[in-house]
DNA sequence: GCCAACGTTGGC
DNA sequence: GCCAACGTTGGC
């Protein structure tokens, strides 16, 4: 799950423990949240747009995916006016933080792992905010460095 | 700031 | 349904 660290980053959701993932607006990552997330299943942090760009920590889904409430405020920027209460069109998953990586794990550094040749984020143009990670890259990377 | 890649919109 | 124009993402 990427997000800029400028926007809000790995210390942000360590202080806060636990956030709502909002503002999604892309029907491909609204299909994940909406459809793919269970309670308790784990993924990465992603930062985007960073210096260096990548992973940055575990989070664990504390509730699955349900209507992206700001969608239905006026008053908020991720506001559409084409969502309702009856059609959501918009969803977001609750997150919950696990543990921040004593060094990013770096687009670069992911690059060099093996096994991570298909992995979504390493893809020419992959610009998608919310990505399925194989059971096997996750583990790939788990123990190139030993956690 | 540049720009490639991709998504969305809207005229036809 | 096609596709050009436009907007956004995100690495660099």
């Amino acid at each position: 799950m990427k997000c800029e660290p400028s926007a809000y980053s790995i210390d942000d959701l360590e202080k806060e423990r636990i956030t709502s993932w909002e503002g999604v607006r892309n029907f491909q990552a609204r299909n994940f949240l909406r459809d793919k997330f269970d309670t308790g299943d784990i993924a990465f942090f992603y930062h985007s747009n960073a210096a260096p760009s990548g992973i940055v920590g575990l989070m664990k889904i504390a509730k699955k995916g349900y209507p992206d409430f700001t969608a239905l405020n006026p008053k908020h920027k991720y506001y559409d006016p084409n969502s309702s209460q009856e059609n959501p069109i918009w969803y977001m998953v609750d997150v919950e933080f696990i543990k921040k990586f004593p060094q990013i794990i770096s687009l670069q550094d992911l690059r060099n792992i093996k096994g991570l040749e298909q992995m979504e984020v390493l893809k020419k143009g992959s610009r998608l905010s919310v990505q399925p990670v194989k059971i096997e890259e996750f583990n790939s990377i788990m123990r190139h460095y030993g956690y």
